[in-house]
DNA sequence: AAAAGGTTTAACTAAATGGTTGACAAATGT
DNA sequence: ACATTTGTCAACCATTTAGTTAAACCTTTT
């Protein structure tokens, strides 16, 4: 067993991929372009994933293995919901600038392929939104938090949190600033984001 | 010339090929399949657009005029801040509803193909922020608003009022709820993600 | 050092795909 | 009525693309 070279034959696969996928997405990706990029003969992608569709899921099964756990903070941590949203914004933020492709990618492929994505469920276990409810509904109930059901709460933390980095062509434009001028906005956001949430829940 | 014709045969493709192009991109998207869509033989296709990415060109097109003039009331409407937010999120997302597949579409399109976003750009005249940077200065300044740069506010109520759309997948999974359930979210939010706006910013 | 077994490559295949052509039909102008 | 233009289609073409094959190549084992 060569199991040097195969393991880094393998890994080097994979890095190509993620790079091809994340950038044309399953359908503008090209075999033979993962391989260029990897360095490698095209059927080495066949000998190790067997299909171009085998070989996306396993960049997509990553992709959502690092993204998925970042939703705990929010939906299981133990802390203060103010807290949660501090460090989710600020934490989520610093990551996806390190990796600005993995939300697009994510977003979009489930929108293409629905069905698929339930298999994945099964398996990887889905973040569940019911401890993050149970804490806002008591929050809500003593008064803590102006009233909002959690499914809004979380939905308006996502939604603010990720879209700047899914809407960035269509957000420079409008907003007329070139790329370092967005960035230094993304940057602020890290905790502008969590301020205006706090401000819009607290009583 | 036969007028009659010419023009229902290119308006049924054109409403096959946006179908198709909505559905599955400019990627995934097969001339074969808008035809077949359309009813027509696949070289009406060319006949009347010359190529795909002249017929996607149209397509896009048509689907970014529908949606830009919508930001306009954000952006170049004489109300107040907080008509503004209330009418836009109100209006926007009663037309989205309507068209849930329009804003995955033109953000997704918009990421893959920067460049000829720019070509757009000089015919189409994107809106422009300038207007509502001014207003959100004076109701900082005089204190009627929370201190909060305009590219912040306009970046959170995009977010806020598009997401939920470009991500619903996800969030139906995590929220586990069924696509009654989250049409009655996205209904809710009408008038929920004004609210949740105003409280963020109002003194 | 030779057999064995996993790894890598060039050459190949079959199907799909965007696009073209030429024949033909339908409408229009004279 | 007849010629010309315009619209439509089936068949075809060239290229691309995912996937296969068989031989060569290492690396380890015996």
């Amino acid at each position: 067993m060569n199991k040097r070279k195969t393991n880094t034959t393998e890994a080097s696969i994979l890095k190509a991929a993620k790079t091809i996928f994340l950038h044309k997405g399953m359908d503008g990706a090209r075999m033979q372009e993962i391989a260029d990029e990897a360095g490698i003969n095209k059927s080495m992608l066949h000998y190790y994933f067997r299909s171009k569709e085998l070989l996306f899921k396993a960049v997509f099964m990553e992709a959502f293995s690092t993204l998925a756990p970042q939703l705990n903070e929010i939906l299981n941590a133990d802390s203060s919901i103010c807290d949660k949203i501090k460090g989710f914004s600020h934490n989520y933020i610093t990551f996806v600038i390190a990796h600005p492709y993995l939300p697009n990618f994510i977003l979009q492929e489930m929108n293409r392929n629905n069905e698929f994505v339930n298999d994945l469920i099964s398996k990887n276990h889905f973040p569940s939104i019911k401890k993050f409810k149970l804490q806002v509904k008591e929050k809500v109930a003593d008064g803590t938090l102006r009233p909002i059901k959690a499914e809004h709460l979380f939905i308006n933390i996502m939604a603010l949190n990720i879209f700047p980095f899914v809407a960035s062509p269509l957000l420079k434009k409008v907003l007329d600033t070139s790329d370092t001028q967005f960035k230094n906005l993304i940057e602020e956001r890290k905790t502008e984001v969590a301020e205006f949430i706090i401000n819009a829940i607290k009583v």
